[in-house]
DNA sequence: CTCTTAACTTGCATTTTGCAAGTGAATATC
DNA sequence: GATATTCACTTGCAAAATGCAAGTTAAGAG
């Protein structure tokens, strides 16, 4: 059960996010869910980040608490359950691919190729057309 | 002292960004430095969602020790310390201004007037602009 | 001097996180 | 059709982070 969050701190807009996903799992989720098209529990554990599955539980019910995703059984297999993003949901992916530009800019270390940057200054629009397609071929 | 953090997680570039700002205040600081103009310990603390000063104290550091910020004792009061923004750091408008838009969008209570959604839909990059010369007219 | 301001620190209770192991239902295998 | 395996969680508990209140230190004001 999805433990209901009270009362928010403000609502600035920008502290609203925060509270859904101010922490250091949920936009890893979003991320797998939106970029990776990940869609089940056992998808979301095998990142190289390594949640542990209590977390997990906790963040993907807390991600349909707030509407930002949906899960139901699958239909043939019912021990699986798919969750899928919705359009709230969906609507993160601008906010993921400047995170992303900013780290792949930002991390001297940083696992992006260099024509995500290179993509994103040419053409930030086509980019994120091409991801929200699923066609972006500077993703891993 | 800044606690220096151990490895991370993954050098995934969404992934970076939340190591160093994946938490319930550093944003919020980060928003109150870019978006409002504040650069003391006290205008941070003043802000309406009530950080509490242990807390405030160590993100600051964290933000220094990573190189979003800068803190430096002001000549004529010496006891006051003043943050600014480093280029890194205002790197991370274009999240703030996305998240901004994403939470305006979707809390139904949100603060944010309707002027803002407005004028990011209408012209993202002007907006971008006026907020990063900070003569957004849209913002309280 | 004494008082006040600014930027933290400290102590401690509460909450959240993280690891490892366990559970129950559904499906695959023998 | 009994047994093993897969899947999506739960549970227990130690460790770390958070949050509140009060205290400290240095600098400037009166």
């Amino acid at each position: 059960m999805g433990k209901v969050r009270g009362e928010l701190r403000s609502h600035c807009p920008i502290n609203f996010g925060i509270e859904i996903f101010g922490d250091r799992w949920t936009l890893l989720v979003l991320r797998d869910l939106l970029l990776q098209g990940k869609r089940r529990f056992g998808d979301f554990q095998a990142s190289e980040e390594g949640i542990s599955s209590n977390i997990l539980a906790e963040r993907l019910d807390r991600l349909t608490h707030y509407g930002l995703v949906t899960a139901e059984r699958v239909a043939g297999d019912r021990r699986q359950i798919r969750y899928e993003p919705t359009e709230a949901g969906r609507a993160l992916l601008p906010v993921l691919v400047e995170m992303a530009y900013w780290g792949a800019r930002h991390d001297p270390r940083t696992a992006a190729p260099k024509s995500f940057a290179l993509a994103y200054e040419a053409d930030r629009a086509g980019l994120l057309r091409s991801v929200e397609a699923g066609t972006n071929p500077s993703e891993g």
